[in-house]
DNA sequence: CTACAACTTCAAGTTAACTTTAAGTCAAGC
DNA sequence: GCTTGACTTAAAGTTAACTTGAAGTTGTAG
């Protein structure tokens, strides 16, 4: 397949495709000319690229993860260990979920004088909650 | 108070105090000599930049919310639209994390053989799990 | 055979939220 | 009166994950 064949079908554009070659992420299998040829296997590649994404993990980890062989062997302690730290972020998004719900809802004339709001706001600033690139859009 | 009182107080560095107050987020209220003098007040305006920021708010939107008086008001509805969304987020890092959960569990040979696995990664290549920059350290 | 769309490389630009560096100011202690 | 350390500004650097631009190449349709 050519890069554009690539990309229609993958959703990932070709100047993506073309940097995550050069990160080592995916392969293509050669050259006609000067094109680049790619074989149907990089798709799945490129699924589980997405997953990796979508987990959290930096496209470093996930050339880590990967590794380079064509049929990569995920290790299952490091998947537990994102799955232990995704819980992790769970819980405390959580309690920020609904502190900012009560925080909508509550009558105290000023947040500031809302103690659970302040509760809140000491947790923030003591770095309890971690920050979150939240509905960052992936197009 | 001098800006090292602020940066020992509050956690934030000098160069970010400095940095916010550029940004407009916080203000100094006046100058002895060359140096910035701050009221303490800009320990609970440091407090709800933190919030924000684990809220998943940018520093723009922060300064947008905040405005510029003294006693903020903010915005309900934009709490609980905000709280929607993280509510959102999470929905989608359950989904993760058990996916994940169940690929470090399941006994098929390969992942890329189990068909919850696969189903994962269909649904992140699909872009239906949206990124989440986790575990990025707030220090 | 020629035009052209689609590819190529390499370098530079983008964004957010800071940090670092260089060069200078200034109050206080010795 | 001089050194020191904490401050100041302005500009440049950092990181991740890409995108964009410029300049060149190529397979193919007409």
């Amino acid at each position: 397949m050519e890069i554009s064949q690539v990309a229609k079908k993958s959703g990932v554009s070709a100047s993506t495709l073309r940097f995550y070659e050069e990160k080592g992420l995916i392969k293509s299998i050669g050259r006609q000319g000067i094109r680049r040829v790619f074989s149907s296997n990089v798709l799945e590649r490129l699924e589980l690229i997405a997953l990796g994404r979508a987990a959290g993990f930096s496209l470093e980890e996930i050339a880590g993860i990967l590794g380079t062989d064509a049929k990569p062997d995920i290790d299952r302690d490091l998947l537990l260990k994102k799955a232990n730290e995704l819980d992790e972020t769970i819980k405390k998004l959580e309690a920020m979920r609904d502190g900012l719900h009560h925080a909508a809802a509550c009558t105290a004339p000023s947040h500031l004088e809302c103690p659970r709001f302040r509760r809140l706001m000491n947790l923030a600033a003591a770095g309890v909650i971690e920050g979150v690139a939240a509905n960052k859009a992936v197009k």
